[in-house]
DNA sequence: CATATATATCAAATTATGTTTATATTTTGC
DNA sequence: GCAAAATATAAACATAATTTGATATATATG
């Protein structure tokens, strides 16, 4: 029961689904996520935890980037996974990956670090 | 987005998984609700009323009682609660049915104002 | 080795949810 | 009309979730 409830719980937040729709495409080390969701790293290291807690998605450490993907192992979150990427409309987190294409831009051009460091000036004022 | 949150959210609680998975057993009234979790009547009253925001239940008036029933309507909810349905555990909710039989049988006898008012002693002690 | 980067963790502050107690509303039977 | 029942609502309080700001840890790089 406690399971279930943290389950919908995880899938209750609307940055958390942000983040999963994210991962959609592919997964994604923390520090992507943060350029694209323009938020503290904190905070979404917080999300992240949450989402793995709850099954929904994976991490995989590589060299210090540590990269999050979905967990559709189980037919349940495989459905809720599904649910969440056709029922969020489009227009509502365009922004999240627009700027996370910005940052991957940014991020072959210079490299990740100068990328992750400048990432909230060159993506939201250019 | 925000559709998507609140059904989420009205799943992601004990008590209001165990209300539907009552209510999976045909409409109650709320005071049939009251007696089968053994809690108070306005807390009773809150998580119906999330649930019914959510969607997920409707409610019909009949004289001073209110009923509520599964409202699977559309197939996202549907299958959300069909998930709940078969994944809480029966145990998990076994004292709530028991309480729930035992209170239709003392309404059957004394009508339902005097099984209300005594539900609590007759169920729990008996 | 010293420094910078990527991420996690922690404590404090804030905000959102759930609970309780009291009261209001509606309906029914006398 | 009046009293009792069924339910809702509201205010005060308690608890839990989220955010923030600071710091810790691990890893790569010069």
């Amino acid at each position: 029961m406690q399971k279930l409830t943290s389950l919908f719980k995880a899938l209750s937040e609307e940055k958390r689904l942000r983040i999963i729709k994210l991962l959609e495409g592919g997964e994604l080390c923390v520090c992507d996520i943060v350029a694209a969701l323009n938020m503290s790293q904190p905070k979404v290291s917080f999300h992240l935890n949450i989402l793995k807690e709850a099954g929904l998605i994976k991490d995989r450490k590589d060299g210090r980037w540590i990269y999050y993907r979905i967990d559709d192992s189980d037919m349940l979150r495989r459905f809720l996974l599904l649910t969440v990427m056709e029922r969020i409309f489009e227009g509502a987190v365009s922004k999240d990956s627009k700027r996370l294409g910005a940052f991957m831009k940014n991020k072959a051009k210079k490299g990740s670090a100068a990328a992750c460091k400048s990432c909230r000036e060159d993506i939201d004022n250019g």
